[in-house]
DNA sequence: TTTTAAATTGCAATTATGTTGCATTAATTT
DNA sequence: AAATTAATGCAACATAATTGCAATTTAAAA
């Protein structure tokens, strides 16, 4: 078990991302951070906030990763519902935004285990759109 | 616009989709391959099926891309839903396998304009939870 | 059947993305 | 302030995906 330290790096890059209405991509957080650590380091801070619960991935249709604060999300519910809502993927801007209050309903054979998922819509984002 | 061949490659590479029960990577159809094309050659051949509606990209939780066959899918249909069907994603197999019958409903603000959705649930699928 | 035009392929090179090991640095605890 | 150990930087490696271009193959036209 691990204890966790307060970085410079970590506090930089949970503020771009807390503060970010749109999920960030590795590649984004590195261009915006400009040179204030190396890029292992992102990655390895990026894996420390969603152990943490202050973060979470999300994979885009293209598959590509981003990631994300849950603002709606209580401390509590973080360890919950794993993040389960859903994302909307916009195809012009790239942007992915949280979808907080939609919340999918289904039904699933029951030999399978359901333990997360993962409900992405994409299309054109009211940004977009006008 | 372009005039599509059939080749040997995209022939058997379709056929591998087509007959597999589970979503393949491109690592796993080039094994399955065995030296039949290059590796840049499946990747070209996966788009154009892509673009010919032949099959579809899925991306797991993970972030990992595959490509299956829709296999309920009319040829009718595959122009009409963008093959819209959820995914079951296995955390320990991690194949990944399409479930044809589940039609997750949800209500999304109306400035929003879906065009696809890509509903991937993860957990343990049948085999491995015997 | 032969010719022709364009689609497809192979190969080499390049870019993007993510991981690992290890020595050094910096944040906590005492 | 010193000790402990988490975190970082750097180099190297691994894998996934893309691009340009010359050579090949397909399918249609002659």
């Amino acid at each position: 078990m691990k204890n966790p330290r307060n970085t410079v790096a970590k506090t930089e890059i949970l503020k771009l991302i807390n503060h970010s209405p749109v999920a960030l991509s590795h590649a984004e957080i590195q261009s915006e951070l400009n040179g204030l650590c190396d890029r292992v380091t992102i990655y390895r801070v990026l894996d420390r906030l969603i152990s943490e619960d202050e973060i979470h991935k999300v994979v885009n249709l293209e598959g590509v990763v981003k990631y994300a604060a849950c603002h709606s999300c209580s401390q509590e519910e973080k360890h919950v519902h794993a993040h389960n809502h859903a994302h909307f993927s916009c195809e012009k801007c790239k942007e992915i935004t949280c979808l907080e209050d939609i919340e999918p309903s289904f039904k699933i054979p029951k030999n399978y285990q359901v333990k997360e998922m993962n409900f992405t819509l994409s299309g054109i984002c009211p940004n977009c759109s006008e």
